[in-house]
DNA sequence: AAGTATATGGCAGTAACTGTCATCTTGGAT
DNA sequence: ATCCAAGATGACAGTTACTGCCATATACTT
């Protein structure tokens, strides 16, 4: 794979500061009551590049740089679906060398319904692209139910995971937490 | 039961009311290009009244009367988790007597990502309810992870029946589809 | 070194929301 | 019928997230 190019880069990197900034601002004095200004002012930027970079103030603590798409299009080749949306979270997740970031940005998120929405937003997009890939899968072209309800019950056992997690301050193996929940989508008594 | 008390009763007719003229105005000039200000012209009331009985813009669509509590606890005693939701959600759609109106919310709710956010921002809710029911059956005090996926999936499918029977215009029959939905969450091959 | 693309900052404007206060209106009491 | 207390309404000012636009500065290419 290619390195990013230096602009990317650079901007990552910003960006990256910009929200430990952002977060530390929100976990001393609230959400509510840091205002945007606020932030550029202490990230010694404008609030015009704030906006380049983050959109809305939300995206300040949902925004993040993880990309599953090629390991989980890569998985799709030999697993079942469920299983390989499943290992594509863990070794994104866990992979990622930051956990102690991770959690506190979760913790804050799931503690301040407004930032909790913009999340589901964002999960929304990808639960589509899931349920698509469940149809290409099973070579049809266009989404049924069951692809609906199987990539919805995903990220509900990715919520849930995470959630747990999260209200055990991080002190639990996110990996197995993810296993179990997935185990319980499929081990379901009607 | 008790009728509501008179002022109750008028609060709910003015806000089905102003619903009504909001999601007119919004299907004719789009969301975003309808300010508060107009909602509350043309309805013959103040910007005051208009925040203090919906709180929101977007609960000018997402907000509705439905209170399926009553249905859900009684279908509980007798019936196993999932068939009972499936069932409380399947007489409280259905007998609710206006389909129309609801498929039109329905529509544009789905079409605008940010008035969609905010509908799952309210699922949410009912959905820790649900967990917490899950567990109290089981005779559980905490909600365990099963719990919460199981409640996620539920949901997910409650979502996924609504979306479809939206992008069929209604076409199809509501109440099989849920049945479908809900079909979908057990049969799950991982 | 010149030229082009891109990133940044400043600024003005819009509209969603909040809080407050004065003014009705309503429902129930005597 | 009349009065009173509680709740509903409207007017208004203020905050702040967000958008668009333009001028300037910075970085990349040839």
């Amino acid at each position: 794979m290619t390195p990013l190019p230096l602009r990317k880069r650079n901007r990552l990197a910003a960006q990256r500061r910009l929200q430990g900034i952002a977060l530390n601002l929100f976990e001393e004095r609230g959400f509510g009551d840091v205002t945007m200004q606020d932030v550029a002012q202490a990230g010694d930027v404008s609030e015009s590049t704030l906006y380049r970079y983050f959109g809305t103030k939300e995206a300040l603590v949902v925004w993040d740089e993880y990309n599953m798409d090629a390991e989980l299009v890569r998985r799709f080749q030999n697993q079942a679906p469920i299983p390989a949306f499943r290992d594509a979270i863990i070794s994104t997740l866990t992979g990622q060398g930051d956990l102690n970031f991770l959690l506190r940005r979760v913790q804050f998120l799931y503690q301040t319904p407004q930032v909790h929405a913009a999340a589901i937003q964002k999960d929304l997009e990808e639960r589509d692209d899931l349920a698509a890939g469940f149809a290409a899968l099973a070579g049809r072209r266009k989404r049924s139910l069951q692809d609906d309800v199987l990539a919805g019950s995903c990220m509900a056992a990715l919520d849930a995971a995470i959630n747990h997690w999260q209200q055990a301050n991080g002190d639990a193996d996110l990996a197995e937490l993810l296993r179990e929940a997935f185990a319980a989508i499929a081990q379901q008594e009607s």
